[in-house]
RNA sequence: GGUCCCAUCGUCUAGAGGCCCAGGACGGCGGGCUCUCAAUCCGCUAACACGGGUUCGAAUCCCGUUGGGACCGCCA
């Protein structure tokens, strides 16, 4: 019976690579008459958020990715959160330490941080040094004792080769001399990605997993932990990444990433896993246009080719143009705009907002015109406040943009706070950093409100409006970016999460 | 820096030793159609990273070089 998954974070929007990788589990799952199991990676306490859970599960749906098993239809391996499951990865862990694969790590996050200055230091770069790995029962039991906190790792062999037989590249080979002891169980007692990982594909008899090419580097400690527990192993089969157009693996950071970007910038859904479909893969018959269905039809997960793909706006745009013409009466493409952001909803509030600034009805449109597309027209001028130059604006926008990604609740309250930290930060007054951020929301000089209207625009059109002001204010350049985010980052030492979602 | 992966037009790709002085699609350019624009149709543009082998024959196999990427967290 062939099992297949995908595992994501809920520690961000919804990323078009955990749309990716489903499509392709999908449809190996659907061609082999296998299921498709949907689970949730919620092991960070610190990063996890039940909006980002909710937020994958409309986006798949969205897309049209159905999950045979998953948190909230439940399934035969029930839960699929893994939140919900830690007892069973302190089990296993326990059960490691008993066969003596595993042990108890008492070394401070402080002693780790020394060590690995020090190694960056001598470019040595080994990783863990092993220090607790032989204490005797003795030692361990008095630091237990005396309530020393500790962590569990994986002995990890210090000698050999480890051999992965991935589907698409082969043997790959690794020497297990180059890779330390991983943490299994953290000291808040929850489980690290390996171990639950690990367990959750075995105890869920995933047979294949098929994930991004990222993980490569950890598949052999995957694979050591099958050994440790004795487990057969599932073929695993590594699919290239999606990219940024300079090549590297895609990121928020220079590109929109979220499901729900391409959701509120107009595009279809059918058209975008049509898209995705065409990411390192052909069909059979060469045929670009095609729905799940044919895609499932005579899918053959050996046709993937190796190289990441540049995931490529300009043949998104043709293709959902295609589907707008070809596969819509003008009466349901009415429904779908309806549908869209012509709500009720979104455009009652709207009119709230637009009554104080209309003279005639027809101000109406033009002015909300904004809220409407993917991308505006914008002048420089508009980027200006007065009295500032234009050199000024750029590393304001940056930081802008940083702020955004720390937003979690996304509302005009929170926008604002946020707002004011970084007037504060360039010691300005606020209007002038609103001024900017005006120009570059709506590109005009009279519409709604601000802060109301970057609520209603969302978060992931707020920042790709903020990276297109960015470059028409005349960029900032990478080393001044980088130094500008130390700064940023150092202005009071609470530093946020840096931006990474996986290709699960 | 170390380890691993990858390498065909600007982009997505076809190609599994002769069918390839490399095919399709997007884009770009030119043209037809048209009240504008778009759509559509026609044409053009543009690639096997480099160097060695193996072979009668290599984009395809092997080695090396170069280039790109990923990973090296009590993140996933």
């Amino acid at each position: 019976m062939v099992r297949v998954r995908i595992a994501p974070s809920p520690t961000g929007s919804p990323h078009v690579g955990t749309a990716y990788m489903g499509l392709f589990n999908l449809a190996f799952a659907r061609s082999h008459g296998g299921r498709f199991i949907l689970r949730i990676e919620d092991t960070d306490q610190t990063r996890s958020r039940p909006q980002y859970e909710m937020g994958i599960f409309n986006a798949l749906r969205w897309i049209g990715l159905a999950w045979d098993e998953g948190p909230d239809i439940g399934g035969p391996h029930a839960p699929y959160r893994q939140s919900e499951r830690t007892d069973i990865y302190r089990q296993h862990a326990g059960k490691l330490l008993e066969l003596g694969t595993a042990y108890r790590c008492f070394c401070s996050e402080s002693r780790l941080a020394e060590l690995r200055e020090r190694q960056i230091r001598d470019k040595s770069g080994a990783g863990y040094d092993g220090c607790c790995r032989n204490l005797s029962d003795d030692q361990v039991r008095a630091n237990i004792d005396q309530h020393m906190p500790y962590v569990i790792r994986l002995k990890v062999p210090r000698e050999g080769t480890c051999v992965i037989n991935d589907r698409l590249r082969g043997e790959i080979r690794y020497e297990y001399a180059g890779i330390d002891d991983q943490i299994l169980l953290k000291s808040d007692s929850f489980p690290t990605y390996h171990l639950a990982n690990v367990v959750d594909d075995h105890l869920m008899e995933i047979s294949h997993v098929i994930r991004g090419e990222e993980w490569l580097p950890s598949t052999p400690k995957h694979i050591q932990l099958y050994r440790a527990f004795g487990w057969d192993l599932p073929e695993f089969i590594h699919l290239p990444l999606l990219l940024n157009p300079d090549g590297s693996k895609l990121s928020k950071r220079k590109n929109p990433t979220s499901i729900e970007y391409y959701r509120d910038a107009g595009f279809l859904p059918e058209a975008l896993l049509n898209y995705l479909g065409l990411m390192s893969y052909s069909r059979p018959n060469q045929e670009e246009k095609f729905d799940l269905d044919a895609f499932i039809s005579d899918f053959d997960v050996d046709r993937i080719s190796l190289g990441g793909s540049i995931f490529d706006l300009t043949k998104l745009k043709w293709l959902n143009g295609r589907y707008i013409r070809e596969n819509h009466t003008p009466e349901d493409l009415w429904n779908t705009i309806k549908n869209w952001r012509c709500t009720d909803r979104l455009m009652s509030e709207a009119v709230r907002m637009m009554q104080p600034r209309m003279e005639t009805i027809g101000d109406y449109f033009g002015k909300i015109g904004f809220l409407f597309s993917a991308d505006i027209d914008l002048s420089q001028e508009l980027l200006i406040p007065k009295k500032r130059t234009i050199d000024e604006i750029p590393p304001v926008i940056q930081t802008l943009i940083y702020q955004i990604d720390t937003i979690t609740e996304w509302n005009a309250m929170e926008i604002e706070r946020k707002v004011k930290e970084v007037a504060s930060f360039w010691e300005w007054p606020i209007r002038d950093v609103t001024s900017i951020l005006f120009g570059a929301m709506t590109g005009a000089r009279v519409a709604p409100p601000l802060f109301d209207s970057m609520t209603l625009l969302g978060p992931d059109l707020v920042r790709r409006r903020l990276h297109t002001a960015l470059g028409a204010s005349g960029g900032i350049g990478k080393k001044k970016e980088a130094e500008l985010e130390k700064k940023w980052l150092s202005r009071d030492k609470k530093a946020d999460a840096p931006d990474t979602q996986s290709m699960v």
